[in-house]
DNA sequence: AAAAAATGTTGCCATTGGTAACATAGGGCT
DNA sequence: AGCCCTATGTTACCAATGGCAACATTTTTT
């Protein structure tokens, strides 16, 4: 191979995808900056050039991975006709979200970010507001006057805990095989029952 | 201070009294043996002749935060009158246990357990089994026929993941505040909800 | 009492995130 | 063109960590 230039073009760009590409086969606490770097071709330490810490590109990882999601949930929300089939899709594409990205899941969730960054911060509300206002709508359509951002909440813990279940436990996995279901027509079906 | 003996009596309990503590304001993988080693006043390399490995102690404390969490559920099961209010009740304690013990409740669920011991895999079963119970009860009690392990997992899916939102992201903790409501009461509203 | 097993200790290693000091490339300015 | 400044990489180091091996000291068994 031809030797490198002394100043990679895009060294950020690179880690992003790096990153990225990682992420498919690596828990996120494994994710090492060095292996990273050795990976690129370049030493560790010309990373921090362009992230402050690990916590710094971890937390560009999980943006990310929130705008992925909310790109997925809107998705669901558009395709559907009615606004309680769209609910019940977003719910479902939540958990496929989970279930097929699972080291990105557990980057934007289940890694303490003990100040995360104003980007993240909006994004996840992005993601949740897209939540409420499906809400808003499914329970209109069916004429309810629940509180919209209490149902969200429900709902959103719902898809959420089963999410979690699903990558840490593998009860629900279990539980579905054990009733002969297929996990996510399983959760489908919670989904269903929880829509009161 | 005087000099202790070459043997310490019950090194194996004294670490997991330490690590007890260290749970009360510690993140799981902050936790350090070298750190606990110290604090009890034994070399580091001790730790390994009463436990394989750091992930070996992680597990003995994720049990007994299982039992721990079974014996709230329990209680709450048995103080109340009605199933569907005991049922109510048991949700509200695992909610409030999440809260109260944030990092055992990490360690428990948001730490990948690659190998699970047994004995966690038992514990685990053993939470699980109780609140199938319970969901069977409430159910016959109101005479429906929904499956008790479907509705037991839709049930832990919803505290779970209210938990985990409350404790990773904060969220319901701020919307019930929005909204000018108690947490706890916020979190038993919304399982009232649930229980169509 | 001697042998064996259990339990602690010291010393070492590799890995990791992070920092500092130095090196080099590239872009603007004169 | 030549010069300076800044952006970006590099090497060399540090401290902390989990873990292992070799050795030391008790305790238990025979």
């Amino acid at each position: 191979m031809r030797k490198k230039s002394y100043h990679h073009t895009d060294l950020k760009k690179a880690l992003f995808i790096a990153c990225h590409k990682l992420l498919k086969s690596t828990e996120p606490d494994k994710i090492s900056l060095r292996i990273l770097a050795e990976e690129i071709g370049v030493s560790h330490a010309a990373i921090y050039r362009h992230f402050k810490d690990r916590e710094a590109l971890l937390e560009v990882m999980a943006t990310y991975g929130f705008e992925r999601l909310a790109k997925a949930q809107k998705t669901a929300l558009m395709t559907e006709k009615t606004a309680e089939l769209g609910f019940l899709r977003a719910g479902v594409a939540y958990i496929l979200f989970a279930i097929r990205n699972p080291f990105y899941y557990k980057i934007m969730f289940l890694t303490k970010r003990s100040n995360p960054s104003d980007e993240l911060k909006r994004s996840r509300l992005r993601s949740y507001s897209i939540l409420v206002n499906a809400c808003r709508n499914y329970l209109k359509e069916k004429g309810r006057n629940n509180d919209p951002r209490e149902y969200a909440l429900m709902a959103w813990s719902l898809v959420h805990g089963y999410s979690n279940l699903y990558l840490e436990t593998g009860f629900p996995k279990s539980e579905a095989t054990a009733l002969n279901r297929n996990p996510t027509q399983f959760a489908e079906d919670i989904l269903r029952n929880m829509m009161f």
